[in-house]
DNA sequence: GTTAGCACTCTCCCCGCGAGAGTGCTAACG
DNA sequence: CGTTAGCACTCTCGCGGGGAGAGTGCTAAC
């Protein structure tokens, strides 16, 4: 355990390296703290953390630097929060209040605001049930043969496919077999649905079954994500070199981001932090990753994260996560957004 | 008019430059490519050549570069475009039925192909009609009061939101509601379903009629981008500074590259092609975009366009560019894919 | 346990300089 | 008159030296 003097120093060398992004050197701390304290004395404290591994060198003679182990500890006990002001709250909510009335727009709004609080990269996902479920199916003819198929589903989202019907059949008898489509469908899940095919005489009836199947099974893999503030992210003196801001531009794709959300799961209510090599994906290994999970209606769960380096300002960002994910909750269980899935 | 002799060298030049991205000296000209002249000619002409504005100097005694008017002249004169051999075809072709069943991702493996042809970004737009119209409307009940509308629009795209219903009304009037909703829109642009709407007494009807308006809209509106190959491009040499690459980055969003796409145009069959300042954008300024429209069915047209330095393989890019967008033309008659609209 | 002092180390930045590349010019050549 | 050889000149680029500065670790005194 460390001492207290010990952890006000390592606390105090994680806020002015997280400040300037340059080693924190003895000076500097007695200097703009006011400990009570000789450079001397500080750097004999300042060796035994090294020692214990809460911060290291870069080379023989400049400051200290907190390691991964160093920020753990900092973020667990000795970091102190930032709290969100009435007026920034306003501003995050007022943002939010002029959602579009498209549901795409509003994630992506989501993110933007988020990246703007935080200066990092954010990423906010589309709230998503563990097994979706049909709502309601219709067929609306395109041409001779086929038709398209279009699905809503119990969160309301809607996805469509063409499907093949016979050739002979016009928009009235489209409209029987999507009556018949719904009876047995109905409230249904992908692994239902596609159990129940089988027992399906009509052979176009059988297969539009297994397409509503395919299409349940789709909504439920696809993750929809919407990223903003790569730009102020790239910005911070760690990218300095082009080859980091390539790989991280590489890597902070939608498609990329999408596993390494599904590891860095995120319980809901709190955030969940992931910091350097606590993270499983090799390009993360210098960044942290701060995941909060949000709940939309009927247990569909999302999750909102920032991700930058590990020298990040987690004072001000956990608890912006952790504000963000809870607005979010708050305003899908509203009416106008609850159910506009898309 | 350039003599003969001076245009051969300006076209060794660019291609040359395109090559090395290098300024290209008189004895590179000489040594690569069996000109029977000396140096000390060849210096006479790009002097020639720099006081007509084709090439430029980035200081007293480098090599040659190309200025936007050489590149200009090159492309439209000199050029020899590197044909696509068969096995080239067979790949791209390969890789395109290789699509999976969705419609959006389609569009994205489009832009992925693309990229990975010509090494630089890629963009690929969704086929959009100018006025898309409605085609069928549909009415889910998602709880009293509220029920969620959606629109199959001609072009089989689907869009939805959630439109208020009287609190009594259970799944069977809102199927006549929709019934009627059909009949007075189908077929209806957004002006004319606006113009409708004036004469629906009943007010959730003429709601309805509106927000079938406002969606028909918002389809319009929505340009729906894919774009791949970001990093490749920032391999490039021009791109060394940080700043650039920022820049860069910011820029090759989705959301920003709207309306630069929509700029540029596009005509169908060839390939439109803006250098440099020929470019409105400030940030195109050092930026080639090559751009070509395609044809879905119904008079719905998109766009594929490769945006890179102005340094860039022309003639690699420009029939690249014009195959992928004749492709996917074709494509888009085949049935399978004809209708599925995201 | 704390502190002053000091030697030592390592980085960073600036500067100068030489090598090299390439030009423009001039004068000779066919 | 176009072409070419030769040459002086210019500008960049890379390298190494060196000094300033920052910061440490250690030792010895308080």
């Amino acid at each position: 355990m460390l001492s207290q003097r010990r952890a006000d120093i390592l606390n105090l060398v994680v806020d002015e390296y997280i400040d300037t992004a340059t080693p924190v050197s003895s000076r500097a701390l007695a200097d703009r703290h006011n400990l009570a304290l000789s450079t001397a004395t500080i750097r004999n404290e300042l060796a035994r953390l090294e020692e214990d591994g809460y911060v290291t060198h870069p080379y023989t003679s400049a400051g200290r630097v907190p390691s991964n182990v160093g920020y753990r500890f900092y973020v667990e006990r000795l970091m102190e929060e930032e709290p969100i002001g009435p007026a920034e709250q306003r501003t995050i909510e007022h943002q939010f209040h002029q959602a579009p009335p498209r549901y795409g727009d509003w994630l992506r709004l989501a993110a933007s605001i988020l990246a703007a609080a935080v200066g990092n990269v954010a990423v906010v996902t589309r709230p998503q049930r563990p097994r979706p479920a049909l709502r309601h199916a219709q067929l609306v003819q395109l041409r001779p043969g086929a038709a398209l198929l279009v699905a809503v589903m119990d969160d309301g989202s809607v996805r469509q496919r063409i499907a093949a019907v016979p050739d002979t059949e016009g928009q009235t008898h489209l409209g029987e077999r999507a009556l018949r489509l719904n009876e047995r469908c109905a409230s249904s899940g992908a692994e239902a649905a596609r159990a129940l095919a089988r027992d399906v005489a009509d052979l176009h009836d059988r297969r539009l079954v297994l397409d509503v199947a395919d299409l349940i099974e789709e909504h439920a893999e696809d993750a929809d994500l919407h990223i903003a503030g790569v730009r102020s992210a790239l910005e911070q003196p760690e990218f300095d070199s082009t080859d980091r801001i390539l790989d991280a531009v590489q890597h902070l794709e939608a498609y990329h981001l999408r596993g390494t959300l599904r590891a860095a799961g995120g319980g809901s209510g709190g955030a969940r932090i992931l910091i350097g090599d606590e993270n499983r994906a090799d390009w993360l290994q210098e960044w942290t990753v701060v995941i909060s999970g949000f709940e939309g209606p009927d247990g569909a769960t999302g999750a909102v994260a920032v991700l930058g380096p590990t020298r990040m300002r987690y004072g001000r960002i956990i608890p912006r996560v952790r504000y963000v994910s809870a607005l979010m909750s708050g305003l899908l269980q509203e009416a106008e957004l609850q159910e506009a899935g898309g």
